[in-house]
Order: structure tokens, then C-alpha cells, then sequence
DNA sequence: GTCTATATGTAGATAGAC
DNA sequence: GTCTATCTACATATAGAC
């Protein structure tokens, strides 16, 4: 807190996300993050005591990006449908690199899932938050359903952007988030 | 072909499918599918010149596989309808391991994607056929738009086997069937 | 706090005896 | 065809000088 090496720890941490995203957790290494950004591997552990506590820095600044784009739809209408449509938009606005490397966090979920449990549960706090939040959207409109729509939406989401990446689609995409937001007003209009 | 040493060659490949399924590919050494064996490392160079190539072999194992699991389909029925529905069932049938581990198609694809685009390309063929497979009976329905509706079934498949497996959640790949079996009806129902 | 040098393990791949 | 021994590269992690 306040000390010189904070600069250097976001640097690394946020080195990490983009590889980890890029080329997946197990196949970054400190070599990877330290070509990146120019601070020596042997450093990383004044920072960190293992690469698991680098991924555990990776999910909690991802998670920090999240929680911000989302209170970013919340600021823009009261709506709650105009802040779904809002959230899916990131499909479309990300259509280039989901086309590359997938959904970062359905990527990351599924590579830690055949790894160390702890990690895959780390990771899967990215989606709680998600669900919780669009759950609250489908509350706010007052349906009762609302966490097997919230469910729903981002299965559809994951979906897509396996297939985006596999195929390497951009039509597919841009195709699909319409189907997606033509989902959200069918389902909250009434 | 007849040699000897093909039954180990396929005992090397079923060993790799499993462990790259589980465990993933970049994840799974030859040390691993060695202790699954009983066949020492060094002898996989007989059988195979590099990693890649068992990858290789793993895939068209897999195609053979989820041919065989097609015909079936058809062999069942002549209504596309009915197949379609026999061949979704695949995600309940495979419940257990899709929780574990996700769908071995979609996280491969996803994982290879961040490494070598030649073995990335290689995964996508079980895709291309499936894909092909379910556009097909889509059309047998006569339906323009056969095509965008295996996408869009693959999607949803790919989107429930990511959930399934983030949130290890039984209920949820029941119920996620339903929908899709629900959906299969809806379209193919005049 | 920052860096170099290094320890230790294991990966994919090879050589050559049998 | 089958196996052991080994090569080379690189992974995470540590020790200790500055």
C-alpha cells in the first residue's frame, strides 16, 4: 500500500490477464509476463509467493473491470431491460477478441476446471458475480424466474463465443447478439 | 496395419483421449499417459513422432467415434425431428462428465485456440462435423435457415456444458435439456 | 526493492542396446 | 518392436548480492 513496487505489481497483474487470456494460465509463463513487461522473474516473488497468487490477482482485477461495467449500465438507464441489452453488448463490442481467444472467463473456467479445484473455484467467482447481477435485472423487472434467466442469458453468451472462436465468425457473431437482444426484449416486455 | 504394435498405438490413443479431455492437452504429459499404459515414454516415438500427432490421432478417434454415435441417430429413426432429440440427449447422457470437465469438443477447441493455430484447426473438424450433421437434418425438415439452426443448437449445447461444468450443477444440465428438447419441437414442429 | 545466478523438477524428444 | 538411459529446453521457485 503506497510503496514504490505497487506500480510494478499492477504491471505484472495486468501483463498476466491479457496472457492468460491469450494463451491460457497453464501456458503463460513468468518468462511470458516478464518479457512483457520488462521485470525480471525472480522479482515476481516479492509480489507474489506463487503463480497461483498471480491468478488470484488476475481474477480479483478482472472481477474490479467487471463490477465497474456493470455500475456503468446501472448508471445509464433505470431500465433494467436497457441494462441488459447494455451487458450484452459486450459480445459485439469484444467481437474480435472473443473471435481470438473466447469469453475470458468461460475460457478461464473451462481450462481450470481439469486442473487444481482451487483455482477452477477462484475463477468461478467471476461468473457468481455475473449471475447475481443479471438475476438482480430480471428481479427488478419482477419476474420469478429470474436466476434461471440470468442462467440462461450467459449460457447463451458462453455459447456463442465458443462457436465464435472455433469457427472464427464474425457474421455468426453479430448474428447472434441480435438473436440475444431480440431474447431480452421477449422476455421483458410484457 | 496388422503389425503388432498397432494395439498399443491404440491403447496410447484411447489413453491421450481421456487424459486430454480431463486433464487437457497442453496439461497431459507423456509421462501421464505412460502411467495409464504401462508402455514407457521413449516407445510413443514408434508409434508417433511428435505430441502433435497423437493430438492428431486423438481427434480422428474422436470423428470415428461421433460418426458411429450419428449413425445411430439415424439408424434409430427416419424422422429428422426424432434425431435431432436423440442426438441432444448426448448432454444428459454425459451429465456427470460434462460437470467434471466440460464438453471435450468445446474446451478443446477453446484451449487450442490460445496455442498452435494448426492444432486449433485440427479440433475445429469435430465441429465442422457435427455441425454439418445437424444442418442436415434440419434441411431434411426443409427449413431455408438449416445452417443457423445447427449454430445456434451447437450454442446452446456449448453454453450449458460451460455452466454445467463452472457451477457443477446437475439440476441445471436437466433442466437446460428440457429447454432444448423443448426447442428442438418448437422449430421443427409446423 | 531490484536484480542475477542458480536450484530443482519435468517437459518433449533422441540414441542405441536388445 | 520394446525398452532404458539420456539430451536439451524450460518450468517454478529460491538465495543472496546490491
Amino acid at each position: 500500500m503506497g510503496t514504490k513496487g505497487d506500480g510494478n505489481r499492477q504491471r505484472i497483474v495486468d501483463a498476466a490477464d491479457k496472457l492468460f487470456y491469450r494463451r491460457g494460465y497453464n501456458q503463460t509463463s513468468f518468462q511470458d509476463i516478464s518479457d512483457a513487461t520488462g521485470i525480471p522473474r525472480g522479482n515476481f516473488y516479492y509480489y507474489f509467493k506463487t503463480k497461483d497468487e498471480i491468478l488470484n490477482a488476475v481474477v480479483n482485477s478482472r472481477m474490479d473491470e467487471l463490477s465497474e461495467m456493470l455500475n456503468h449500465c446501472e448508471a445509464e438507464t433505470d431500465d433494467a431491460r436497457g441494462r441488459l441489452l447494455l451487458f450484452s453488448n459486450m459480445l459485439e463490442v469484444n467481437q474480435d477478441k472473443v473471435i481470438e481467444s473466447g469469453c475470458p472467463i468461460g475460457t478461464l473456467s473451462s481450462e481450470l476446471a481439469k486442473n487444481d479445484p482451487t483455482l477452477h473455484t477462484k475463477s468461478k467467482q467471476t461468473f457468481v458475480l455475473l449471475r447475481n447481477w443479471v438475476k438482480q435485472q430480471f428481479d427488478t423487472i419482477g419476474l420469478s424466474n429470474a436466476d434461471e434467466l440470468a442462467m440462461d442469458l450467459l449460457a447463451k453468451l458462453q455459447g456463442v463465443a465458443v462457436l465464435a472462436c472455433a469457427f472464427k465468425d464474425v457474421e455468426y457473431v453479430k448474428r447472434s447478439h441480435q438473436d440475444i437482444k431480440n431474447w431480452i426484449n421477449d422476455k421483458t416486455l410484457n
